[in-house]
DNA sequence: TGCGTTTCGTCAACTGCCTTGACGAAACCA
DNA sequence: TGGTTTCGTCAAGGCAGTTGACGAAACGCA
């Protein structure tokens, strides 16, 4: 460790704090970082430099003495774009410094069995939109991030079976296909990154460490330790879809049988409602297929009932599994369980309290986002690259 | 982050590089952390003062030019202390700063149901024993770690069932009865400093992010990512043996219903085998339990080949699941499912390869140190404490 | 209105720690 | 014996945070 990493962490954790209670006084924010009033002012001097804080009004925050000059963050400057790729829609979204959504753009589309190259282009052109209409608002998109729903092998190659994609090198058609931007293109699961639009849209910080379902066409979960993703060591981690809760169950292409997602994701949830023959085919998205199941289950539909319940128990088996082997503080339903949550989370209460070691049952909490997590999270972990080293922006 | 904070990195890191490559000049030690050699002689020269490294023998690494000085891990000087309370035994052993063991002691020992502080008390009288067996030999112990057979609640208070112990103080215990060093006492759970004694002594640092299960009378297991135990939010993580595996199986203390350790902890296998008498109230300890039992297996009776591959089978269950959450690179069969791999581990790996995704299958080793591995954990951790911020010891 | 009090932010000098560049020391080779 | 190579140290320098003092800007009270 040199003097110039230490400098990185000292702008990363000043911008920290002047994100966590501005407007803030250099005075203040030398009480709560510890350093020195002189080190406070280099170090705002050299974040407004990079155009990331500002100053604003003078505040009065004591009773007497001289007002302070209230530092906050740059709102008009830099910006990040997240990106979307999911089985009938892309979307794309751009967050300014303050986590505030400045931009949103969903266009719906068939994206099964398509050509990657298509798809990246399509991206692209979203991509283009809204980095324009950003500049339009005088920001300056710094880098983007693009969630993809499918995993990552250790050659970093996507493998998305409800695209019908695998082995696609996404790194580099993204590389060659977006535009270039001051901090390069990210891409990661679409379920670790709702767990971070959580994060920073939904419940919130007040969750600790958390655990949060995406249940779409398959289920997967993102976990969070500590303020990040927890990946395991191949980046399979949360791979929650695939623990068996029904022996002998239906088999599943990963290769074993009853699997969650064989019992609990979309398809089998509809089907078991009888609500195949309305998606099958049919232009009806996913999102609207769900819609049509909640009426269902408003107007007490006996089947749709049935097969919702059946789905939270098995949902609660897995997660009470997951929840002793990992022990975090909320589990969090989101995608299309968090328009089912009245059905389904009382399954999962009681499956997670049976069992209990000494009170240690987490909250379950619904998720606010449902299905715009992904998108959020994606713009939200580009301006978390920057809260984490606001050095990379300072040319 | 301060100057000072640097120099404690720095010199960790410094520290790391000689532990890892000794004997070291001082030269390739630059080139090894990226300081100038300058850098490299002044922490060197700290390092040695504080008596963690000492300079050795000239060697020439090169073909031509001037030897350098061999640096390397001073073993005469600081040492750890691990100390471990079991349900019938109570252990220590003394590592040097190479992690060496310098001394070692077990004595068997009933502890059930006993008054916490007597048990204090004795362990205190071997950790008397260690200190003066240690510095007979030059040996300065400046710390100790004790792993103890239960779980920590939020205001670290022990609760261990097979101990008959709820909600111990034990800091207040061990600070109170423990020897004074220099740095404060620590414990920990004993499945998470197995897991630790064998990141540093068994299999070693080649498995990666890891899981390790401590069977027993119960099931824990410990988890290792990046180096570290992963605790979750309450410290509760790795409580495999409170998965459910058997539905409406026999019930559980904790409340549920069908977990693992109630059908492939020690006992259920010692009664499904037939070998209940031989320990009920007799003066036979686990181990010769668990040696009957492998006895018996290899003789190729019947029962009991019967109840260990079931046994083997549940646990593959509960760690299918787990490794699906977790995704690690190894799983290690500790404790009594050291002695029982050859039976149990094929069951584990049938269960862990159906349904794998993508290939990742976490490979499935034995641990080398079986019981031994929690003491040597937790005198390897006061290592690691000292290794992690050399900067303690500096005075 | 004027002056003391309080708090804010900045300035110049200082210290800690890593780097630079040069140099003597210690080996080998011719 | 002298050239070459590599090792470790030394003095000077630069970066970054600290110290202590001081001017600036508000309020309160006479």
């Amino acid at each position: 460790m040199r003097p110039g990493t230490m400098r990185e962490r000292n702008l990363a954790m000043l911008l920290g704090e002047v994100f966590a209670h501005e407007p803030v006084t250099r005075a203040r924010l030398a009480a709560l970082t510890g350093f020195t009033k002189t080190t406070v002012s280099n170090l705002v001097a050299v974040l407004a430099e990079a155009g990331l804080v500002r100053d604003g009004e003078l505040v009065h925050e004591g009773e007497r003495g001289r007002p302070g000059v209230a530092v906050a963050v740059n709102r008009d400057r830099a910006a990040g774009l997240g990106l979307e790729v999911n089985v009938d829609y892309l979307a794309a979204c751009v967050l300014d410094l303050g986590r505030r959504v400045r931009y949103r753009h969903l266009v719906a589309a068939d994206n099964r069995d398509q050509q990657p190259e298509r798809i990246v282009t399509a991206l692209a052109r979203l991509a283009e939109q809204a980095v324009a209409s950003a500049a339009a608002q005088g920001l300056d998109v710094v880098g983007a991030s693009v969630a993809l729903p499918g995993v990552f092998d250790r050659a970093d190659a996507l493998h998305a079976p409800n695209l019908g994609w695998s082995n696609v090198p996404m790194a580099g058609l993204l590389g060659e296909g977006l535009p270039t931007l001051r901090l390069a293109a990210e891409h990661d699961n679409e379920a670790n990154l709702a767990a971070l639009g959580e994060l920073w849209f939904g419940a919130g910080r007040t969750l600790g460490d958390y655990l949060h379902v995406s249940g779409e066409i398959g289920i997967g979960a993102g976990i969070i330790v500590g303020g990040q993703v927890f990946r395991g060591a191949r980046g399979f981690a949360g791979e929650l879809g695939h623990v068996a809760v029904a022996p002998g169950g239906p088999p599943c292409p990963c290769g074993g049988r009853g699997c969650l997602e064989r019992v609990a994701g979309q398809e089998a949830i509809l089907a078991a409602a009888g609500l195949t023959g309305v998606t099958a085919g049919s232009a009806a998205g996913p999102r609207e297929s769900i819609s049509a199941l909640v009426g269902l289950l408003e107007s007490g539909d006996r089947r749709a009932l049935e097969a919702v319940l059946a789905a939270g128990r098995s949902l609660g088996a897995a997660l009470a599994a997951a929840v002793k082997v990992l022990d975090p503080d909320t589990v969090v339903l989101g995608g299309i369980f968090s328009p089912l949550a009245p059905w389904v989370r009382p399954e999962v209460e009681a499956a997670l309290s049976a069992g209990a070691l000494y009170g240690a049952v987490p909250a379950v909490v619904v998720s606010p986002l449902a299905g715009d997590a992904a998108v959020l999270g994606a713009a939200g972990s580009v301006i978390e690259r920057v809260h984490a080293n606001p050095a990379l922006l300072l040319h």
